[in-house]
DNA sequence: CGTCAGCTTGACTCATCTCAACTAGGGTGG
DNA sequence: CCACCCTAGTTGAGATGAGTCAAGCTGACG
């Protein structure tokens, strides 16, 4: 556990990471400039906040970070997909969410890692070191109360998932996972219709409490009675009023 | 859903709510003092604090707040203890947290409560209005700070329930939920030993996932093997080491 | 073309739930 | 003071939803 998954990252030049612009202006032409935590910054902010930041890539499997290390930086996802989990001693593992790009890792701004966090599918994310990114929220308080209301929509967002796993039904988890899943995507602007599912049935089974065989019975059932369609890479919605309706309001 | 439980609070002179000294004064003398959000607060400001606050108690059963209701309020717990649920359209409840002193509920600092909250057995807190605990963070960043501090805490805690809720049997929840509970009880320098329990086995079935008869059934099984004693409104703990164990790390 | 990871499906098991009976303690009103 | 009721808890017997174990399918990739 004291071998960082930070080696496995790959750091590179903000040309080949990031497509958008030459690394000194990063942060001002963003993809995910106004659905995250940096929304706060001003643009002669974000110029500084470009300049403590780094554009990083990571391959598909590769580990972000790991439960128990020193939190050494924070990221805020701008591509792919990431899951975060915590282990068991026996190796039972429970997911704790999936990172859409614009979400935050490491907002905790605390001396180590809390979960284990690695990617589903290529990643890219933008890094801070964890002194720069304090003292830079030292300076703006507005930006550690934009990471304060993060933390508490998380809090909020955790709730829901403890209801999830709590007092829900292995249909129910389904449908109301693909309906959050569907909620979140369409806020960044993408697809409602056809969701991508880059995560396989066995994390999705750790993160509703489910093994892997329910998750498929349950994904088939839900195909049987038309209200989804199985393709390659994820589903499409049939009729996503009765999947909100099974997933309970 | 639009009837604040507010109503039900009992709001009086702070010479009978708090036995610690006169209304100006209370927050230097109270007995939550150190293990609270407030602990971030130099003395004059905690003169501050006590003109912004106001000491009330609820009566068992009576309700703090109730999700969806507007947040005018937020608390601080100084004696007792106060279930935090949500329920389903349905009736399903799950119970996200039991608040001891110290406690704060509402640091969400959002329009709406998240959750619902009533007492059990009699219960002490401190009030703040939502505007002027807010404008008071505004003044006071490191207070800002301490909640952002707590939050992430509560957020941890939170990720730790969801392995619970996933990923643990009945014992391992019974078990795990005995220990953290003794820890806390601990952390507020009371006796580790015989652990009170004033809530029901439905409030514990509601927190861990279970029926009060399973959970009925686990606490008489670990008493049948001498890991605990059920005695009137609590247990013993006879071999907290093997509670441990049970409960995982 | 063989291997392997991911997925599906079937048959069977079992942990937990459901339904139900019974006990104990506390409060209340006749 | 006692009879009654009500809430909380315990325990048993049987039902069931999800887990386990196992077989087979598919597509990707070397």
């Amino acid at each position: 556990m004291t071998v960082s998954g930070l080696a496995e990252q790959t750091s590179r030049p903000a040309a080949l990471a990031c497509p958008h612009g030459v690394h000194e202006g990063h942060c001002t032409t963003c993809p995910v400039r106004n659905v995250s935590v940096c929304a706060a910054l001003a643009s002669d902010e974000l110029a500084l906040l470009g300049s403590l930041s780094e554009d990083v890539t990571f391959a598909d499997k590769s580990t972000l970070l790991m439960q128990g290390d020193p939190a050494n930086a924070v990221y805020n996802l701008t591509e792919g997909m990431v899951r975060l989990y915590r282990l068991m001693p026996d190796g039972r593992r429970q997911i704790v969410g999936f990172l859409l790009p614009g979400d935050f890792v490491g907002l905790a701004l605390s001396q180590r890692y809390a979960f284990s966090a690695d990617a589903i599918g290529p990643v890219a994310a933008c890094r801070f070191t964890r002194a720069s990114f304090a003292s830079l929220v030292d300076t703006k308080p507005h930006l550690l109360r934009r990471l304060h209301e993060a933390a508490t929509h998380e809090l909020t967002q955790a709730q829901d998932h403890m209801v999830l796993l709590g007092r829900r039904n292995a249909e129910e988890k389904v449908a109301s996972f693909l309906i959050s899943l569907r909620d979140r995507v369409v806020r960044l602007g993408r697809s409602a219709i056809t969701l991508n599912l880059p995560m396989t049935r066995h994390d999705m089974a750790d993160y509703l409490g489910l093994t892997l065989e329910t998750v498929s019975r349950t994904i088939s059932k839900l195909a049987r009675d038309h209200v989804i369609l199985v393709v390659p890479d994820g589903i499409r919605l049939l009729n996503p009023a009765r999947l909100e309706q099974i997933g309970e309001g």
